[in-house]
DNA sequence: ACCTGAACACCGTTCAAGT
DNA sequence: ACCTGAACACCGTTCAAGT
């Protein structure tokens, strides 16, 4: 049934990395960090709780994968909100943050030493580096651009993580207003460089 | 030798809760939220390992009492720092941040689930309060104020987690160029409501 | 080349029993 | 009232052995 042809798989699963992955990712979501363990992972797996190590060097390493395609997705997510402007990216952020809290949560808590996983340390500066690119765009390379957009990424970080602990007792439940509460936070800060364009 | 008379002690500690805490907090510090076992800490305080279940209902609950720990501390220096203003407030959110990364980690993490704990709850929204109060004092109760002082704690919150966790690249590691460098962003940028008083 | 099963050294939590 | 020791159900990781 399926279009690759591999006749004598034996094995449990043609790729099981894949699926590994794939379940982890579900039981992130569900359970959080803490409660994905290997075991309970290839339980739902259907393989042996050793055979994850002939693809992972141990689990910090799966969840390194699992991070790396966090920002992949976070970093296609701000792609998209691109043409709407550092504003747009910016609440594009956030909801990426609201929409996969656990994911969020995994790729920037501490459970990953991202300096050991270089695959993991390359993709991770890419969301920074499109926040940063747009307000470049908007702002040039004016003296105080480089604060300027470390600032941008900071209050919309500093804002997703508040949201998802529930810090905010300000903030709405309902999903539509609370983006506008957002648009709302974030509209009211301005940043300051040498020659604000307008 | 001590000033607190206890004739009979008989078991290992005057005040166990106490010696728990406080070993606890070293060990945070030293080896992160996931290297704080109560079983590596009944072993360095010599204890049994099942005896803080009769004083903490929960490894949760004791890593409840050291985050409210952490947000008593917090608080402190915000009050010490509020007579320089926000800015001066914004610069010691993020020095407490640096100087207690685990515990601040633990803090604002997801380990603790804030909800469950009431005293950690109470205490938790002073900080922000704190902040909050700051930023009133200087703009009134002007349409935005709201949105704007949560801004502010978005911005020093997320400027924390990002230092923290090591994901900026641009700043300098030694801790007086750091503060400076955190001085830099916080000033680039501004708050607006609807009537700014300078 | 890829997976398994047993083994090891850890966990958090409970509970009868001790003082 | 406070603590202990054994017990239970979990972990991550390693390694010889199987196909």
């Amino acid at each position: 049934m399926s279009t690759s042809r591999r006749p004598k798989l034996g094995y449990h699963h043609g790729d099981l990395p894949a699926a590994l992955l794939q379940a982890a990712g579900q039981l992130l979501e569900k359970e959080g960090v803490e409660g994905l363990s290997l075991r309970a992972l290839t339980r739902r797996t259907g393989v042996s709780h050793a055979a994850p190590y002939r693809h992972f060097r141990d689990r910090e390493s799966l969840l390194a994968a699992l991070a790396a395609e966090g920002f992949a997705m976070l970093a296609q997510a701000q792609r998209e909100a691109a043409t709407g402007g550092l504003r747009a990216m910016g609440e594009a952020y956030v909801r990426f943050a609201l929409e996969h809290p656990q994911r969020f949560r995994l790729m920037f808590g501490s459970q990953v030493r991202i300096a050991r996983h270089a695959r993991l340390r390359e993709v991770a500066t890419t969301s920074f580096a499109a926040l940063s690119g747009a307000l470049a765009s908007r702002v040039g390379d004016a003296p105080g651009a480089g604060e300027a957009s470390i600032a941008a990424w900071a209050l919309v970080h500093g804002l997703s993580h508040l949201l998802l602990d529930r810090k905010l007792a300000a903030a709405p439940d309902d999903p539509a207003r609370r983006q506008e509460f957002v648009r709302a936070v974030l509209g009211s800060v301005r940043f300051s460089v040498a020659q604000p364009p307008a």
